[in-house]
DNA sequence: CTGAAAGCGCTAACAA
DNA sequence: TTGTTAGCGCTTTCAG
């Protein structure tokens, strides 16, 4: 019968070159005791027919399978995408495979595609959560490693990642400070989030360690959105404080906060200087002027969730949770006063 | 020694149910001949022993995998989020895994992503691009079907899906003259992208079909920003041409628009009706008024996409660029005047 | 209706 | 250094 143009298999390879499987098999994944002659010659033969080894035929002699499942909280929100590429670009370019599974922020649902990944013979598992809020951990209803990201986990002997906030308003605090700004006001996100709490937390201590205190004596929250942006703002003038720094708990906040100052005929930054907070370059690069802000490096993130997964996977896990170095982003909106265009005398 | 706790495999069920491993196998996979209490008691005893097949013993012996590819161009494009969710969601509930890659707009990288997914033996392909222009073909490099989303492929006996940009500028048209405007403007994209000039063109000819043409004589192309989306409104009042509807390319686009037609003290809808494209949610709820706009249904794109490719993969290969519909979703922004906050007199 | 045995493609003892 | 052989876990003829 007519030979089927079938993929090459090993035995077509060990053919070719002339030698049994076994040496083959030796030969192509670099053990011991081959003759360089014969390597060379399973190599250009294994090149020429383009062979490519059966992973599945492979994953059955190992323990490991070469995938991993990324279980994310809610795919299309802002802050997974990036980390999902992060862990991509770590996984992707090796030999591991990454499988997406998007809970849809549903319980069962999640559950449901915990157990086919594991079904799937996963050698490990990340989640990627939505928000900073601790979850439920599901460590022990999988027989694999997992890694948290973002979103902790509860149990805190199973091993998570999350940016480090303090750090951010901290750096953030810094720079207001070093800016020359004394009176400074902070509009933050909302209180049940621990992304907001643990931000105003850290601005509030950043100040004092300054022996400055928020102008407003303490952190107004709100929601994440422009809108409040702009009503903090509108309150902030009504009060008649002497406001000329103002830290937002996210980048949307603060594109409302420069709207309506610059609404009010107050100049950013040279009255009042602007931090935001994420990076979101949609509004951070787009406001104007540009927003100085906290970037969480969710990218890199993703690549520290991947390696520490690998880790695990070897053998060689670890726990806890780790904090991720922000960095901040200076742009104009708290640019130098000398270099501003803003009044260039004083 | 001491019996490690390794997974149950098949021959463990079979043990358990006392039979073969042949009668389990067939029992488990709803074969032919199997008696039904012997069946059943090997269901049982796998539903105790909580045993699932190895897939990768399952994939040696079929000539399926079980898994496909995603290529992305850009996983960071704002347009293949939502058609990754569609792909996600049509296979993710199966027994199907997705295997996602980024290119990352680097052919090289992309080729070897593409020899990647093939040495891993996915059953298919989905490419996922980031704008609407043609893009060269991987069929001829891969041994498994492929499908293009939103982009397609410049190879015709490809099989692409991309939205009806033609549809989406004719119900945006038609909706702006059943509001009764008649000196309609159109903002639109970079002119080097085609869904740029598909909408322009579809939106001047579907005009004609009315008796109308645009009041500015012909389209204005920009690019896809808020601040030409201002310049555009500037340019049109400067004009003096009575323009009472606009059209633009993308929501970004309209989110300019409105807002500079209220710094100018035009309302929106009562003076100009505004519609946008993309049902960028981020602009287009955001917006004041909320902007109707032209939704081009991209997670059904994902669905319809992740069905040809199992159709293919099944044997059942289609051909050509399907286009698929979008749908106009009616907000504020082209309100009837009757219901508007404007003036209620005529 | 059931089971023994062969084999999917590969790796790893063990001989030679 | 190389080849022979026995599996990995499963499906599937083919006898019984």
């Amino acid at each position: 019968m007519a030979k089927t143009s079938k993929r090459p298999v090993l035995i077509d390879v060990a053919a070719a070159a002339g030698v049994s499987v076994a040496t083959a098999s030796k030969a192509l994944n670099g053990r011991h005791h081959v003759n360089e002659a014969t390597r060379k010659r399973v190599l250009d033969a294994a090149e020429q027919l383009r062979f490519t080894p059966n992973p599945f035929a492979q994953a059955l002699n190992f323990p490991v399978t070469g995938t991993i499942g990324v279980l994310t909280a809610d795919l299309s929100s802002r802050f997974v995408l990036p980390i999902l590429m992060g862990v991509e670009e770590a996984f992707g370019a090796g030999s591991t495979s990454v499988i997406i599974s998007d809970a849809r922020n549903d319980r069962v649902r999640e559950q449901f595609l915990l157990q086919t990944l594991v079904a799937k013979r996963v050698d490990g598992i990340i989640v990627l959560g939505a928000d900073a809020n601790p979850r439920q951990s599901i460590s022990a209803d999988v027989p694999v490693p997992v890694v948290y990201a973002y979103t902790p986990s509860v149990v805190e002997t199973d091993c998570s990642y999350t940016p480090d906030n303090a750090m951010g308003a901290r750096l953030a605090i810094d720079h207001l400070v070093a800016r020359g700004r004394r009176n400074i006001a902070m509009l933050n996100g909302e209180p049940r989030y621990d992304a907001a709490t643990e931000r105003g937390d850290a601005a509030v201590e950043t100040l004092k360690n300054h022996g400055l205190g928020l102008v407003t004596g303490e952190v107004l929250y709100g929601d994440w959105s422009e809108r409040w942006g702009r009503q903090g703002v509108q309150a902030l003038l009504n009060s008649g404080l002497p406001v000329d720094g103002i830290f937002c708990g996210s980048d949307q906040i603060a594109r409302g906060v420069v709207d309506e100052l610059r609404n009010g005929g107050i100049s950013v930054p040279h009255d009042v200087a602007v931090v935001g907070f994420d990076n979101w370059e949609l509004f951070s690069t787009t406001s104007q002027p540009p927003l100085t802000t906290v970037d969480m490096n969710l990218e890199e993130m993703g690549r520290a969730v991947a390696e520490e997964l690998q880790a695990a996977i070897s053998g060689k896990p670890r726990t806890g949770n780790h904090r991720l170095p922000v960095q901040l982003i200076p742009r104009e909106s708290t640019a130098s006063l000398a270099r501003g265009a803003g009044n260039p005398g004083a």
